[in-house]
RNA sequence: GGCGCUAUGGUGCAACGGUUAGCACGUGGCCCUUUCAAGGCCAAAAUGCGGGUUCGAUUCCCGCUAGCGCUACCA
């Protein structure tokens, strides 16, 4: 083919796979799974991983949007090792096609009116026709045979779908495929030349199809809604001369209604997960296991060994519903069982976010860090959790949840207590667990209250929550000096009510 | 309307001719816990319907139904 390519000339053998998501949106969970599955088969494959953006619709194209696609990706973990490529930069590659295919004969010039094919009018007139009609054959445009005698509409290039035969084309996970070709229509190649314009644009078909040749794609791993439209790439594909590759469609993602998922049924945009708190690998492991099965046992599966495990075989197909519930345990999962110090980057940005985070906690206190975190971990769902409900851990200034103080200092006598219980904590002359649960408790002997009054009241006086980690084990991560003081703030507060 | 795909508890998956149909999320209960989680244990909950084939169907075939996709000079 006399085309120029501007992919890099690596050297070839080995699996190719490209994800090609179009900038008219952000990168929603469809796509990145689509996306975290074409990596997840490279890096299983040791293959290579391409980046294609398919910017070729001008009406729809937002070029601004490109960044946000990659930079959800790169938070997803999915990397590429090629790209991205900008299909709008290889147009006369795809138009030198197309008219290599109308010379050979495998296309032909259409000079029929775009308004006579397209627009909601035509579709309308037609559709009743087609109710009565029952099944047919697609109609072919009367230019497949004979330029028209005038016409002074510029002509667009449409595929002659040969006649007589079927198509056929392997699909890895939905097996194999073939359609009759007279169930497929002579699709566009090039659309006419708009008014003032002397080209014509590729479509999608065309330009997929030369590029994935170009690039060598060896596994095309696409969401199913395109399998319908698979035998015309395949059609193209031999008559450019190439073999088709092997192509592995992958089921839908679905709302709970059952629906394809759409901002309807809420976020659905990677980056709203990222923000909401999301750890980036349980929300990979999620989208992993979302239309694909590791083969039973487990489902917390760490990164790595998805990779390992991963393959086409076990592609489910049928559509799947995105339960955030799952995610959401996910997410606990990875809070919960990751290696602490796997975590702490991600605190540490989630509390730069916020600006309680202080240099010391990545050096001299780090292992304080460490501690902390490990304590807070198993009662939180999401990142920002470490800077809201356990903010009290990283900073004096912290205030008293309402609902925990309705619940816990309804007590009278409180005040004066929390005061005595500072006095005796104050004086221990080592800081310990059990040092603090023995002030706490001869306290609670002398006012001849249950110590669980002392507890909870104390609870909410040092960290401003109803819900905390166990007491001492909270009191000895505050620290002594801080502890006291807070709770002599608190017994302030109670007392001057 | 046409063409195609799919069909296991509420959800995601397993069982790929022979199991008391398994696991996980969620739900309910119990244990643990002077908070709340986490954790442990238990429970309820499914093969869409109808025909075949077979000694035997969740599994294979046909029909129906339902859902979804495609049916653009969008991608």
């Amino acid at each position: 083919m006399a085309i120029t390519s501007n992919v890099s000339g690596t050297a070839s053998g080995g699996v190719r796979v490209r994800f090609a998501p179009s900038p008219t949106g952000y990168l929603h969970v469809g796509g990145a799974r689509t996306a975290l599955f074409n990596w997840l088969f490279a890096r299983h494959q040791g293959g290579t991983m391409i980046l294609r953006v398919e910017d070729t619709d001008v009406e729809r194209n937002r070029p601004e949007l490109v960044e946000g696609i990659l930079d959800g990706l790169r938070w997803l973990g999915v990397d590429w090792d090629e790209g991205p490529y900008f299909q709008s930069q290889r147009l006369e590659m795809h138009r030198a096609a197309a008219e290599k295919l109308a010379a050979s004969g495998a296309a032909y010039y259409c000079y029929c009116p775009p308004e006579k094919y397209a627009g909601a009018d035509a579709v309308e007139e037609t559709e009743d026709a087609r109710k009565e009609q029952g099944p047919r054959r697609v109609s072919r445009c009367a230019c497949r045979d004979a330029k028209p005698a005038s016409s002074d509409q510029k002509p667009a290039i449409r595929f002659r779908v040969p006649p007589g035969t079927m198509t056929k084309f392997d699909d890895a996970v939905f097996g194999p495929r073939e359609v009759a070709n007279e169930e497929i229509e002579d699709f566009v190649l090039l659309r006419s030349p708009k008014e003032g314009q002397s080209q014509g644009a590729p479509t999608y078909q065309l330009s997929v199809v030369v590029d994935d040749i170009d690039m060598r794609i060896t596994h095309v791993i696409r969401g199913s809604d395109h399998i319908s439209n698979t035998p015309k790439q395949a059609l193209l594909y031999r008559a450019l001369g190439a073999e088709p590759p092997i192509f592995a469609h992958v089921p839908l993602i679905l709302g709970p209604d059952r629906t394809r998922l759409s901002k309807r049924h809420g976020a659905t945009s990677v980056g709203s997960y990222r923000e909401e708190g999301f750890l980036p690998e349980a929300f990979r492991n999620f989208l992993a296991l979302l239309g694909w099965s590791a083969g039973g046992d487990t489902e917390f599966l760490r990164t790595s060994e998805i990779v390992s495990r991963f393959s086409l075989d076990g592609v489910s197909r049928t559509n799947g519903v995105f339960d955030r519930a799952k995610l959401e345990w996910y997410n606990t999962q990875y809070l919960q069982k990751l290696p602490v110090d796997d975590l702490l980057p991600a605190i540490q940005a989630e509390l730069e976010r916020t600006k309680l985070w202080q240099p010391e906690w990545a050096g001299a206190k780090r292992e304080w860090f460490a501690k902390t975190v490990d304590l807070l971990r198993p009662r939180t769902r999401l990142l920002p959790d470490f800077s809201t409900w356990a903010r009290a851990f990283f900073s004096d200034s912290f205030e008293y949840n309402a609902q925990a103080r309705e619940k816990f200092w309804k007590d009278e006598r409180l005040g004066a207590m929390l005061g005595k219980l500072a006095d005796g904590l104050a004086a221990l002359p080592d800081w310990n667990h059990d040092a603090c649960d023995h002030v706490l408790r001869e306290l609670a002997a002398a006012e001849v209250v249950k110590a669980g009054l002392l507890i909870n009241a104390t609870r909410v006086a040092i960290v401003g929550q109803a819900v905390a980690p166990p007491l001492f084990d909270t009191m000895l991560v505050i620290g002594q000096d801080p502890v006291v003081s807070r709770l002599r703030r608190a017994s302030g507060v109670l007392a001057s009510r």
